[in-house]
DNA sequence: TTTAATACCTAAAATTTTTAGGTATATCGA
DNA sequence: TCGATATACCTAAAAATTTTAGGTATTAAA
């Protein structure tokens, strides 16, 4: 049960990220690493060479934007949510939660329904 | 909220074809793309593209075996568990409802956590 | 002083999905 | 009867994302 529950599931790390900086302010990336190991009890594990990239494409559109600072003299580069970030926070983790609600519904076919 | 999830998230797509058939003992491709339409009232698809591929791959790591049978004229062809698969559909269904339980921990912060 | 932790990064390869076709038969409506 | 839709299978190029496997550099701990 450790082998795949350790990977991200594809496609959603980028929701991860969004939806940590909505609660934080401001998060840099070695620290988004250790915050999901926390909130998982080490079972999940986001590797950085996956990390990297996605904080990179979503700050190329325009989602996060990026401050530096050298703590302890070693440099953080910081990432904040952007206004449409925030939009996209907001809409991304909403689709993601209704997938996961349909796949509920597949995965466990007996589980009880209440009706709308 | 209909962009992304009318569609499968990464890696789920396997799991879904066997836990599929863990309960039906054999559908074929077709009914499969019908069956997640209509488990999750239209709002999820499988595109034909990713489930053919899927359902070859899943047959070459022996976890499926088809029989072909024509009905009304028309080529069927249906794919049941093998052992191998039955007990891959219990492992990677609990792999997956794992990962989606700390994904909910990290999406849903303030959420009752229950304890063990 | 060497290892582990902190902190960033990239690039090739692998995996999976999307997109965009293709073939063929049966059914339904105009 | 003709054309569109539904049924039923398939593939291949491209795109997207992740894994794997590195690399650099500083600080803290053993």
């Amino acid at each position: 049960m450790n082998a795949n529950s350790q990977q991200v599931l594809k496609g959603s790390l980028s929701v991860i990220i969004l939806k940590l900086l909505e609660q934080r302010e401001r998060m840099y990336g070695y620290e988004i690493t250790q915050k999901v190991k926390e909130l998982t009890a080490g079972e999940m594990a986001i590797t950085e060479g996956a990390l990297y990239p996605a904080l990179h494409k979503l700050e190329a559109e325009g989602l996060l934007t990026t401050e530096t600072e050298v703590v302890d003299g070693r440099a953080r580069k910081y990432y904040s949510l952007t206004k449409t970030g925030q939009t996209e926070a907001t809409g991304r983790t909403a689709d993601l939660l209704a997938f996961m609600q349909h796949l509920q519904t597949i995965l466990n076919p007996n589980a009880f329904k209440p009706a709308l």
